[in-house]
DNA sequence: CTTGTTTGCACAATCGATGGTGCAAGAACT
DNA sequence: AGTTCTTGCACCATCGATTGTGCAAACAAG
């Protein structure tokens, strides 16, 4: 290796080799070149040298003077799940496309380590901040606020800047007709088999759960308060509620509404526990999409959330010049039993 | 909002604020004060004002001092699959532990784009970096080098420094001898019932695939050469392998390894362009877990990579002070069909 | 040949934090 | 009282890039 173990080369360095002062260097090596009537030769010369020097600029002196560090943070509250992890995926594109670094971190869906992340991301002066599915949006507000940071969230809404979020209502909707509908053939459901279980007291459950009420007393008269189960999102407080519905009723409701993709891996335990049922009749709803989930022995209708759709419309919104703090709403989609849908991937060259 | 717009308090206003110099307000801030015999009242008075204020270390300037950020950085090829984004998860937290930032990009499995996603990490002066699944780990190595970058290689070995990985060859043994088994209380598989499908010219696809050839010398006598199909890793590549074996044969194997989570997405194409095969006699073993992919309505063995082991292990090594460029194994987990396991996300704790 | 103009670049301050060095005031000791 | 430590901090260069300003040389105009 030509360099190995020397230091990376700086604007200085290239500035001796050259015989050009650094602040020519630098606006060679920067583009500001030509606003700073440097010689088309001179300019030749540095770049060639950059480039067998494999120069590149020091971001943290970069941003340290200018204040701007190129990267663009996504806050997210886990990674270990489809849906987050396809956002991470589409904001990387995204951020990558316009030539910027994108830094995902995640904060567990608590508010006091959302506004630790946050503040730890200004630390590094990063440009823009998109906070997805906070649980406090608004105090991470406070925190980009008062270090002057443009942010704006996404998949659950604050209220002091622009929120691009699902239709949570509509798909609520969307999902409990699909539910009600798949049995309506043959042996209707009655309104004290379709129970909604996880999700917690966030805009997008209480919207949902609206959505599911809603249909319910449309298409079957009533809507009983029971059937509302929110457990929050963890898998083993979903399963914990299986597990007691199961114990007090000898089954499980023929219709299920699960909140989530993760509440639904509560399911999955608890059908881990009960190998002899064959949930024959069951049909599941879940406000979340994945492939295998679609695949499973008994009828899963899922949600699709517009991903893609809704980065599109957040970098869109956020380069506003003065965003209003209304909340964008993208309807997301319905997904028939058995449907392999792309995704993200799809859009990868795959080299072999 | 007190502070709101304002620009975020440094150490020179602290400075004014509490009569003392800038040093000393940095040393009281950055904990080195005793070393700098700075009385405990003055650091008191120091440390409240900057509570008060609400101070922040700007680290792009610290890090430009000290030549070190504090950023950890993975390398990722894709964040939208399980299995790396449960790496992303365990990262995360491991980073976290250490006070320092976790910061995850991913890179498409794309050589150049592997080089160039480490050169702008590199550029913002990460501390380490832990590069996974990298298809030309060597290249990044070259990369690191040069600028004197503490790295290490997981889940895909390189040659030049150490790599975790999981050992796939007894992964891929353990997954076939499943398979096998399965069938042989009834109706065992032929040699030619068995294939595998999925993964490329990579270490680990390599590995697993001599473990499925042994195995199936050893229990079933041959193994012929048509029973590989490399499809790389794209879901449609592997869909439409599927789709030629289907036209030719009439139908699929009984027996499938597929060679990643990714792959098996490409079945699930399959099979929903295929809806009325019912697949009864099918068993598939995954190299890869997925907790839904665990239910469906055929047999579905896994494997799960002990990614917790892999990061731990990896933060062990990277610390080593002349780390040996040898290869460390890490055992994988066999899951049996209709498992639940708990993951990463069931450390976290679920408010209200 | 003198007086503008333009070209092409160098100089130096700056961003915020760090850490080596120096030095005054007080304490301890002879 | 004079000398030597110790305490407690201030000063200043430094990391690498950016950017406003200044200025000599080349050139044009009169």
């Amino acid at each position: 290796m030509a360099n190995s173990g020397k230091k990376k080369a700086t604007i200085y360095d290239l500035s001796v080799l050259s015989g050009s002062s650094p602040s020519t260097v630098s606006a060679v090596l920067n583009g500001t070149w030509q606003k700073r009537r440097i010689k088309e030769s001179t300019a030749e010369l540095i770049r060639s040298l950059a480039e067998t020097h494999q120069y590149t600029a020091n971001r943290q002196a970069r941003g340290l003077r200018s204040s701007r560090s190129g990267l663009i943070g996504l806050l997210l509250p886990i990674h270990d799940n489809r849906y987050f992890s396809s956002m991470a995926q589409t904001f990387e594109a995204h951020v990558r496309s316009k030539g910027q670094c994108p830094i995902v971190v995640s904060a567990s869906r608590d508010p006091e380590e959302e506004r630790k992340t946050a503040e730890t991301l200004i630390s590094y002066s990063i440009d823009e901040l998109f906070i997805c599915g906070a649980t406090d949006p608004d105090g991470v507000h406070e925190v980009c606020e008062a270090a002057g940071l443009k942010h704006i969230n996404i998949d659950l809404p604050g209220t002091k800047v622009p929120s691009v979020i699902s239709d949570n209502y509509e798909g609520g909707r969307m999902l409990t007709e699909a539910i009600v509908r798949h049995f309506q053939p043959t042996t209707p459901l009655a309104p004290d088999e379709l129970y909604l279980f996880g999700g917690r007291n966030d805009h997008a459950s209480r919207e949902r759960i609206r959505g599911f009420r809603a249909v319910k007393r449309e298409l079957l008269g009533q809507d009983p308060d029971e059937c509302i189960q929110p457990t929050g999102y963890a898998p083993n407080n979903a399963r914990l509620a299986f597990e007691a519905f199961y114990e007090k009723h000898g089954r499980l409701p023929r219709g299920l509404f699960v909140n989530s993709s993760i509440n639904f891996e509560g399911l999955l335990r608890f059908m881990a526990g009960h190998p002899h049922e064959n949930f024959a009749d069951l049909v599941v709803g879940c406000y979340d999409y994945d492939p295998f989930a679609s695949f499973l022995p008994f009828p899963v209708i899922m949600i699709r959330q517009d991903v893609e759709g809704m980065i599109t419309k957040a970098f869109e919104v956020i380069e506003e010049a003065r965003p209003q703090p209304r909340i964008h709403l993208i309807q997301p989609e319905l997904v028939q039993p058995r449907t392999a849908l792309t995704g993200p991937l799809d859009a990868l060259k795959d080299i072999e």
